[in-house]
DNA sequence: TCAAAAACATGAATTTTATCATATTTTTGT
DNA sequence: ACAAAAATATGATAAAATTCATGTTTTTGA
């Protein structure tokens, strides 16, 4: 984790139209924005650990990042991801506990960190902020309960196919159909909550019934709604 | 859903002080105390349906309310636990999208409904409040991504005894361990995330082992260290 | 109160999924 | 560039869990 040399300013950031600092007055926005820290990642490490406490939350000015639990056995499990205009660790800030999860990034990115005091600062004076806050945790809640009902009802392979088209809305795909992030297969199997192997045996069957392409860690959905329909989704 | 002659009033409410209401100031109390309706539900009843939409929240005044949504094949899956303080609905409210989930009820209760405006007029005008919910919306996503972790990668025998100690923290245990509240072998099962037959085979074993007793669908936790190690819960 | 329905229980068979073993390929660090 | 390490791949086996079948008990409603 190294300080770059020239922190990005939040006024002239691209992510913020999409985030929750949207609804910000210029003079919050110009506090936050000379009070914040900000750190270059490289890809793999680790921007906030489970259990640790920490004074403020991070917002990613870019790249990519997940966001996991480790189980019992020490196994990873991936809760949710992160990217550009996106706020990690607000949780813990919120609930004033330790971090229920750790971050770490997928690709090299760039992670600011705003101190605690100046997000509850715009949490009491800012109605309007508050309640984007309010709507943003209420949607993961319920992205969470249909996660909750899908691992303890879905097989395996169900859950694969949700879990990919998970990244493609959440990633976008290219011009060319591929995901746009580069996961390991552990890394799958962490999402979809099976083992590394049955990950790569289903992705072989996938790609054997022509619902995706594979290279390496890029994956290539040439049938949306095929996989669509092995994910069994209805909504 | 047969209407009370008397709804009760929020001023001298018993859950009051352990709501997110108890920061109300008076002339709010009172506000939502004439214009909430309130209805009594006999057990086994749905207070509300998944997909439907709803303007306002619901508050329990009495009784135990699962709320649980419906997996692809038509399987319950319950999400969480209400009971006296507690509101529910507030998701769908918040996100303004339809319910993601039904809420039903465990035993007779009586529910009070609050319209929209009120809640919304309140989250408006009392930074206390909103930071209420803030917090308790943050509570309840960490619960969620535990949950989803163990299910993720918990076999059913400690996500069973977890399920039990779940109980026993949300409803209590009485004087002699017993579950404070009655749910079928299948309801437990649409927690654990498994088949009926499972938790009733379990269930026999946690006897047998002297983890717990049973009667019908009185549960008394008998060993609750042992429980604890059964479910192998670190934190 | 009694018959029907629902819930509970248990064994056997089957399916799903994980684990283990072992190659092969790819990536990484020097 | 090359050796070591990590990731990917695949088959065989084992374990976990579900499903099916069937019987018993409990609850429910007329």
């Amino acid at each position: 984790m190294k300080n770059k040399p020239e922190p990005p300013h939040c006024e002239s950031c691209d992510s913020r139209p999409k985030s929750v600092f949207c609804a910000l007055a210029g003079n919050e926005m110009h506090d936050i924005s000379s009070n914040k820290g900000s750190s270059f990642y490289e890809r793999g490490q680790v921007i906030f650990h489970e259990g640790n406490r920490i004074n403020g939350i991070y917002c990613v000015n870019k790249g990519k990042i997940k966001i996991y639990q480790t189980g019992s056995e020490g196994k990873e499990q991936i809760i949710r991801f992160a990217k550009e205009g996106d706020i990690i660790g607000y949780r813990a800030l919120l609930s004033e506990g330790p971090l229920s999860a750790s971050a770490a990034t997928l690709e090299e990115s760039i992670v600011c960190f705003i101190p605690k005091s100046f997000v509850l600062n715009i949490i009491q004076n800012n109605p309007n902020f508050n309640f984007k806050l309010l709507k943003m945790l209420s949607k993961e809640l319920g992205e969470a309960a249909r996660i909750i009902t899908d691992l303890a009802q879905k097989p395996v392979r169900e859950r694969l196919a949700e879990s990919l088209l998970l990244l493609k809305n959440t990633f976008e795909l290219d011009e060319e159909k591929n995901i746009q992030v580069k996961l390991s297969r552990e890394e799958l199997a962490n999402i979809v909550g099976t083992a590394t192997e049955s990950v790569i045996r289903l992705l072989s069957e996938f790609k054997k019934d022509k619902l995706i392409d594979i290279e390496g860690r890029n994956i290539k959905l040439i049938n949306i709604p095929a996989l669509t329909r092995e994910a069994n989704i209805m909504d």
